[in-house]
DNA sequence: TTTTTATGAAACATACTTGTATCATAAATA
DNA sequence: TATTTATGATACAAGTATGTTTCATAAAAA
């Protein structure tokens, strides 16, 4: 079934997810007009393609996660083992910081939409499972509950945006350095 | 100067900041006739004490940094060493968590107002001293950027805030991880 | 080319939010 | 207790966001 979609509509569709993730990472309260403005779409096409607010900022939440599904799942086939596979995860993530940023200030997925929170949920468990992974092969500390593990992930992407943002640079050294701290800490 | 404040305005302000966070933690579109129900004040009472909704959420993000600072102005004199002045400063942190949230939701404070901004900045700085501090005495990594280490303090706030969000825990266990990650990551 | 379909502008209705003004009441000072 | 001051209910004005409908136009699809 190839369900051919019109041209023109694609376009549209692009043009608005990429200025809602935009405008409303900056400011989550931007009006429909400001996003069909950025977008250089009319504001009735916009209506026309998401019915309310609401689902278009699922559509864009739902956008943003599978980016990072398709950013990482070559993942598992390419590291020569489950902890290089968080360092191969860091810098595949890092290029996606606008994606990022817009579930940052989403926030609280879990009291969202249940559909959204579902993709959310499973890609957490796949960390989790990549974490087991780490765990069996004795990279990975056991006494560590896999929640934190799985979290830090995020912590850490959280951390570098930040750092990021104050002085921007490259996306490896940022990868690098989230990654030396997931393994060792900063002590010494 | 004991420019004594009446005590109704004190009891409403108390009130608005505490509903405000909470409200706005949730929602950021939160209106103000909803903050000022949930205070359980009347709308113009709102008003009368906060101009505008800009300089409510400006105190309310004044009242967090507040909140930080009295929660870590004794470290540094409690403190053993410079190492253990983050182990103390996460334990004083964590039971902030609604103050957390809401600055984590206000996002971007560069972008916000310059006061709030300029106080913030301070507080890193402060962060950055205490890096300095560790580094000098030899137990932290001086290969580590400062500003790496100061945000992820941060990130593992923010870590921290998403374990308990799933799973509630006493702030201390949190504590602990978080220290422990900070100093030696999670491989082995 | 012809037909079908998406687009954008305009006008419209509705509802909500912000912010102000008034005034009787209640609570804190003095 | 007498006085001052904050409060909250009500009403009001203005602005803005949401969402719908219509229709001529432009661009895909056939």
């Amino acid at each position: 079934m190839p369900e051919q979609i019109d041209a023109r509509i694609q376009k549209s569709q692009a043009a608005i997810i990429k200025a809602g993730m935009q405008l409303l990472s900056k400011n989550s309260e931007a009006s429909l007009s400001d996003i069909a403005r950025e977008a250089g779409v009319g504001r009735t096409t916009l209506y026309r393609l998401y019915d309310t607010k609401e689902k278009l900022i699922k559509a864009i939440a739902i956008h943003c996660l599978d980016s990072f599904e398709r950013a990482t799942e070559q993942l598992e086939s390419e590291a020569k083992s489950a902890l290089h596979a968080f360092h191969l995860m860091f810098k595949a993530i890092f290029p996606l910081s606008a994606e990022m940023e817009f579930l940052m200030k989403l926030g609280d997925l879990e009291e969202g939409d249940p559909e959204v929170f579902a993709i959310y949920r499973r890609q957490a468990n796949d960390i989790a499972e990549l974490v087991k992974g780490a765990q069996a092969e004795g990279s990975m500390s056991k006494d560590i509950p896999i929640a934190w593990v799985v979290n830090l992930v995020e912590g850490l992407l959280y951390t570098a945006w930040l750092t990021n943002k104050e002085k921007p640079m490259k996306h490896d050294v940022l990868a690098d350095l989230a990654f030396h701290t997931f393994c060792n800490g900063v002590a010494r």
